[in-house]
DNA sequence: GGCCAGGTGTAAA
DNA sequence: TTTACACATGGC
């Protein structure tokens, strides 16, 4: 079992997840508008430490604002940006982080342009409340440049394969995988998805699974994949 | 009521 | 370098 066998018996099971959703919806689009891109990476933020549900009330809540757009949240007080996005937890934070970014576009033309931009992961990298996996989400969804994303998922999910240890620094898993899969932009964003979409089908499907994701002597997850 | 969710920054050992 | 903790809402 290599991590292209696992990329395809998932891809096979659960058919392309078409992430990131957009408008709510779930659907693979090849050209991103400028607000869609935008909408992508707000998202990246919202989802720190948060389900997905909860960032979507969050992305509602802005759009029936009218202010689910640059412009506007360019316009926008931290403290009046705050109350729109509460449900998405950590609401204070997630808005100074949400204005650094929009503080942080200012330097471009336009989010196109920003990704252009052959320094971006460090640039953002090295603003306050951009870790390495919301840096990776936007480049990944909204810039559609080959940075694979990790998470807690991704570790979990591997480990219980045998592909790694649970423990694995970021930087260390995204290399090793990096090394065994095509480059391609649409296998990093269709793999990522899918191991989320193990992950929560075996967490759905076998409650009894103690309460843990994919937890240590979880075998649901080989079995679904018949492995 | 308790646990967890597509993390990040900071401080202290 | 590792560990602990703050940040906070919503679903089950």
């Amino acid at each position: 079992m290599n991590l292209t066998q696992l990329y395809k018996k998932l891809l096979e099971h659960y058919k392309p997840q078409g992430w990131w959703p957009i408008n709510g919806a779930y659907s693979r689009k090849l050209n991103l508008t400028e607000e869609e891109k935008f909408e992508i990476c707000i998202g990246a933020i919202l989802t720190q430490n948060t389900n997905w549900s909860n960032v979507e009330q969050s992305l509602k809540s802005l759009r029936d604002n009218n202010s689910l757009s640059f412009d506007v949240i360019n316009d926008l007080k931290e403290k009046d940006l705050a109350p729109l996005i509460t449900s998405a937890g950590f609401f204070n934070q997630k808005a100074k982080t949400i204005k650094t970014f929009t503080n942080f576009l200012r330097n471009y033309k336009n989010i196109s342009e920003m990704f252009n931009d052959k320094e971006i992961r460090n640039q953002l990298l090295s603003l306050k409340g951009f870790g390495k996996e919301t840096v990776d989400s936007m480049l990944l969804y909204a810039g559609q440049l080959p940075y694979f994303v990790i998470d807690s998922y991704t570790r979990r999910v591997l480990a219980r394969f045998g592909l790694c240890d649970e423990d694995i620094e970021y930087t260390d898993l995204q290399e090793f995988i990096v090394k065994n899969i095509p480059k391609e932009v649409y296998i990093y964003q269709e793999f990522h998805a899918l191991i989320v979409a193990l992950a929560k089908d075996v967490c759905v499907k076998y409650p009894d699974c103690e309460s843990c994701i994919l937890n240590k002597n979880c075998k649901y997850g080989k079995s679904i994949l018949k492995l």
